[in-house]
DNA sequence: GAATATGAGAACTTATTGAGAACTTTATGA
DNA sequence: TCATAAAGTTCTCAATAAGTTCTCATATTC
């Protein structure tokens, strides 16, 4: 895990910049932008750093292709180290098939995220700035988070309880709110909650 | 992740009229419609770089076919559509920064992920069976998660107070567990917790 | 002193971009 | 149906931009 790169100090600015120009612009620089970003005026030697980087490992590149270069990293979703901490127990591997559910959280495409405003649904575990991932879909089910459309207007997490053919019981888990009651016509359901993710 | 087109800035552009031309029109834009929307005259052009989006796999074509192409979809984490869940307010739309953040929490190469089982962590909405992101660490922070290691044997999460040089107290987020005093020789920290994902 | 890291910039090769002609296929309406 | 217009396809030529290779030069380190 922990690979020491032996890249020099302007190697290593040469990488750093890639990286960060990469996440801002979504596409991988010019050797003029990064001749500039790293203060220096040549392509030339700007050229010179990122073949020392392709050969040290730190990324690929396509041969006079414009912007004609890959980061190497690692590429899937919690490849890298997973285990398991048992109350008290000791770390365990954990199988395929979990991370497969991981990934699958993330590319699923009717799935979509959204962010959580306020505490009404704090007792499931649903705090205040969580994302949500939401897959779409109209269809009420028991027990299940809703992403629940009120009035064309207002957008809400709530349980759903059935009444009756004409009226729907939205339930929030935390006490200190109140259980309403809706007429259909005034709520539109938007999917279910499937996964959460924190960001601390 | 991090695996960007490999897209010239024409061919960047043509995408992004093509989709935003979708998205107003509902259809796909002509081939002089592409040539207009990117600022060139010749529809020659614009139909090689509608071949070269093709075969960067960004859509796919009908030869021929009047306006005959339809947009691949995204498969990158959280890109396709992302909003806020306001106490009652609208959906926002939610800026780069927000993704950009997600991303990193993911690949980050300093973090890796564990399975939590248990409660004791529930009254800071760790709840049994979520999946804690831990960056690498021995460094303790006040009012973070840690992931700490007890006689080289135990791993549990919880919050940190320091007591004095020798003595360390573990802190649970659960009122039906105690707190508990180790001495500094026993307990290692292994990182905290930066991040959060459960599933449903 | 030799090896290494760094920088400038010239000279060269290749890729990208643009215009537009000539052609083929599709859409459309009398 | 079938002629015709409209749209897609392929091509050449040309200009420019970007990548590549090179020499020369100056520090710095061991």
């Amino acid at each position: 895990m922990t690979d020491y790169p032996l890249l020099t100090n302007k190697e290593q600015k040469t990488y750093e910049f890639i990286e960060k120009y990469s996440k801002k612009y979504g596409k991988h620089p010019l050797l003029n932008e990064i001749a500039k970003g790293i203060g220096i005026s040549s392509k030339g030697v700007a050229h010179r750093y990122v073949k020392a980087l392709e050969k040290a490992g730190k990324l690929k590149r396509i041969s006079n292709k414009h912007r004609g270069m890959t980061l190497q990293e690692e590429k899937s979703i919690f490849l890298k180290s997973l285990g398991k901490i048992a109350a008290g127990g000791p770390i365990e591997a954990i199988t395929d098939q979990q991370r497969i559910e991981l990934e699958y959280l993330f590319t699923n495409k009717r799935s979509y995220a959204l962010k959580v405003t306020g505490d009404s649904m704090i007792d499931a575990g649903i705090c205040d700035g969580d994302w949500v991932i939401v897959e779409e879909g109209t269809k009420p089910y028991k027990s299940k988070v809703h992403v629940i459309l009120i009035d064309n207007q207002d957008v809400t997490l709530k349980f759903i309880e059935k009444i009756n053919p004409k009226e729907i019981k939205l339930v929030p888990a935390n006490k200190k709110f109140k259980e309403i009651i809706y007429s259909v016509e005034r709520v539109s359901i938007q999917g279910h909650v499937v996964g959460q993710v924190r960001i601390y």
